[in-house]
RNA sequence: GGCGGUGUAGCUCAGCCGGUUAGAGCAUACGGCUCAUAUCCGUAGUGUCCGGGGUUCAAGUCCCUGCACCGCCA
């Protein structure tokens, strides 16, 4: 699973990637393997344009949520935990998820990292002991303003609201505010997409009040050093797991050289709902740490279902892993990555997934590769023209131009203007083919025999960059058209190639022709509307 | 209540600093091809660019206002 580009002598830099730790209280829904799916994809790439990277992901197991539901069926938390972070581990297998490492906060070394943290920031003053006295969601395990509650419940889950008065440890937030605020407008790119930076500004604009980072009313959880009866806040725990997933421990002991790179460069992969703790708390606890802030927090949307918002009351939510069985991992990927722009919200109906699946999957790529394929077994033996035999150039400047802005639309995280260009590739391609009609030529006419090999070529050698493009959002797809075309995966041991580097690269590979495979796959069946 | 955003073809959206007949994909209709997964390619469209007012030689694009929806905060 883990690969990074260390030995390869190609090394591009750093690239830390996160996603959310999922809490264990459920199984996995489409909004979890959305948030994996886009930290997988830009991890693929980056390690594809020879970075090495580190890629985190895991669950989230403490709180007293998790302890209540455990009670409620009779188990203990861990056993809750360890039933459900089973699922999260199957679905990412299912979907090709390249994490380095699967992190839970039940992990020894987390709790470690969490307690180590604790205690630097309690010897440092930033976490200080005092009295909590005013209203408390439990459920929520949010304490809240009297003000914002409404009619004495919780604005947020509309529960009965408690008052409540106890001792607590609590993280100064108000003296890193202007350093924070001072960071964020000056790190651009720092939250992403821009609009949501705005939201943080404003909320931080006006005034943080130190953050209570302990709870003394359940046990599930990592309880403060040299104080056992306050279990550390949820948060103050989850967050931590970015440090922990890079060796935190090493780090200290002076024994983890990469660390500091690699944060450096980290880009938490967070859904809208989450990005206050990110951008907020998590940047003030790291600056408390001596610490400085990840590269980037980027926000992504919500899926609704037909338009809702998905519920277990309403019955609407969508599992990923019967999607999965039925249209392959490849299929979710491209609808989750194609079908959102940005940090929206997107709409998942399987009708729309149905069509996107036929017209742009089965009959523009898929038979785009075929029909190649096809032409080839039929006119040349299955040879893709050698070195003699020279491409269309206007049909691989498109190429060109798409891999020209790569990184930069990787670096805005714009997988839907990628992939959009991509398929605008297949299309143009798909029109050279239909426009210089190889089918008509003649083999036994030199010079038709000539043009016939060229369009071969062009087509062959076009299908090997979509192939490359297409790896990061559909590995297993791309894997498959390498195979038809017998070239090595681009996830093999050793390989990697920066888009400026692929022209170069093609050239040395398509030098002595090559011989693609005899049967060619239907990478993916055309689905009828009846199933 | 405060701050911010959005409102463009049947659907999803693109339209940067205002400038020729307003665009893309999907869906629809018709035509072409047969290498291919009954696939591919071409053509045709339709739009009071939310309503109202204003600035300008010129506004979907700027300003004001009304309506609707959404986000963050309270």
């Amino acid at each position: 699973m883990t690969s990074n580009n260390r030995d390869s002598g190609k090394i591009n830099g750093y690239f830390y990637v996160t996603t959310p730790i999922y809490y264990v209280n459920d199984k996995p829904h489409i909004g979890h393997a959305y948030s994996t799916v886009i930290a997988d994809s830009i991890a693929r790439f980056k390690r594809l344009s020879g970075y090495m990277v580190f890629f985190l992901t895991g669950t989230d197991e403490h709180g007293l949520k998790i302890e209540k539901e455990a009670n409620l069926r009779g188990m203990t938390p861990k056993d809750l935990a360890d039933s459900v972070y089973i699922k999260f581990k199957e679905l990412f297998s299912e979907l090709n998820i390249s994490y380095d490492r699967f992190i839970r906060t039940t992990d020894a070394d987390h709790i470690k990292t969490v307690r180590i943290a604790f205690e630097k920031l309690l010897e440092n003053g930033d976490v200080y002991l005092s009295e909590y006295e005013g209203w408390y969601c439990t459920p929520c395990e949010t304490f809240l303003t009297e003000k914002s509650l409404i009619e004495g419940k919780c604005p947020q889950c509309g529960r009965q609201a408690v008052k409540v008065k106890e001792e607590s440890y609590f993280l100064k937030l108000d003296k890193y505010e202007k350093k924070l605020l001072d960071y964020i407008s000056r790190n651009y790119g720092f939250i992403k997409p821009d609009f949501r930076k705005n939201e943080v500004l404003s909320f931080v604009n006006e005034g943080l009040k130190n953050l209570s980072i302990s709870r003394t009313s359940f046990k599930w959880g990592i309880p403060v050093p040299g104080d056992d009866k306050h279990i550390i806040y949820v948060w103050f725990d989850a967050l931590l797991n970015y440090l922990t997933g890079l060796g935190y421990e090493d780090f200290i002991d002076g024994k983890n050289p990469d660390f500091t790179s690699f944060f450096k460069s980290a880009n938490h992969i967070v859904g809208k709902d989450i990005l206050k703790f990110h951008a907020v708390y998590w940047p003030i606890m790291l600056f408390a740490l001596g610490l400085e802030p990840p590269k980037t927090i980027m926000a992504h949307g919500w899926w609704l279902t037909d338009g809702k918002k998905m519920s277990k009351s309403l019955g609407n939510v969508v599992d990923p892993v019967s999607l999965i069985n039925k249209f392959g991992p490849d299929a979710l990927r491209y609808y989750l990555l194609s079908e959102i722009t940005l940090g929206l919200d997107g709409d998942f109906n399987i009708d729309n997934f149905v069509v996107r699946y036929n017209s742009g999957l089965a009959n523009d790529l898929g038979n785009l590769v075929s029909r190649t394929a096809a032409m080839l077994n039929k006119y040349t033996g299955g040879m893709v023209p050698g070195g003699g035999v020279s491409e269309d150039g206007a049909v691989l400047k498109t190429a060109y131009d798409i891999l020209k802005g790569l990184n930069g639309r990787y670096d805005d995280y714009d997988f839907a203007k990628i992939l959009e260009d991509i398929f605008r590739f297949i299309n143009t391609l798909n029109k050279y083919i239909n426009d210089s009609a190889p089918w008509k030529l003649n083999m036994e006419d030199p010079e038709e025999k000539t043009n016939l090999l060229k369009i071969l070529k062009t087509a062959a050698v076009s299908i090997y960059y979509i192939s490359y493009l297409i790896y990061p959002f559909m590995p297993e797809t791309s894997g498959k058209i390498n195979g038809i075309l017998n070239i090595k995966p681009f996830d093999s041991a050793g390989f990697s190639a920066r888009p400026e580097d692929m022209a170069d690269n093609c050239r040395k590979l398509f030098k002595d022709g090559c011989r693609i495979s005899e049967k060619t796959e239907i990478l993916f069946p055309r689905i009828k509307f009846e199933e």
